[in-house]
DNA sequence: ATGCATGAGCC
DNA sequence: GCTCATGCATA
């Protein structure tokens, strides 16, 4: 009876998995689908992408136990993945929103553009004050002198 | 979330 | 042919 070297087949053990697994899930705000084809950038060899009918079912545990016993590893190693790389993103957001942090090519208006000429040829170096003077006549951003240098 | 269909492996 | 894992389509 109490055959199987399977240390991880109690139905226990995975009911509360299975139920870990789907809170903190949830908990970083992803759904089952993106869980199932999230698994292909694992590249555990053999195994690809799922879709969100397994992942759902392994969650309400409605899939056979051998399934669920096969399937547990996987969602593991992907729920640390996650959770992982979530921590990375909160300690280092700078590091991660790099593609959100970073500003928009500034385009400047062909009359704005002439007058920033104008100043610069006045005044090549002015003050922080001056810029912030300057932007405010024309109406733009400070930063964007910098970008005109 | 789930009924139904399909394809792979098995004997 | 049967079983099982899995996906698609849908309410």
């Amino acid at each position: 009876m109490g055959c199987m070297s399977d240390v991880d087949a109690d139905p226990r053990d995975l009911e509360a998995f299975a139920e870990r697994f789907k809170q903190r899930r949830i908990k970083l705000g992803v759904t089952q689908a993106d869980v199932g084809s999230a698994l292909a950038n694992l590249k555990i060899p053999g195994v690809g992408s799922l879709s969100q009918s397994t992942i759902c079912r392994f969650e309400s545990l409605t899939l056979s136990h051998n399934n669920m016993i096969a399937l547990k590893p996987i969602l593991q190693a992907w729920l640390e993945e996650a959770e992982k790389s979530h921590r990375e993103k909160l300690a280092k957001p700078e590091l991660f929103s790099g593609a959100e942090k970073k500003r928009k090519r500034t385009s400047i208006a062909a009359p704005e553009k002439r007058s920033l000429e104008a100043y610069f040829a006045l005044q090549p170096r002015p003050s922080s004050e001056k810029i912030a003077a300057i932007a405010e006549k024309l109406d733009l951003k400070k930063n964007v002198y910098s970008a005109g240098i």
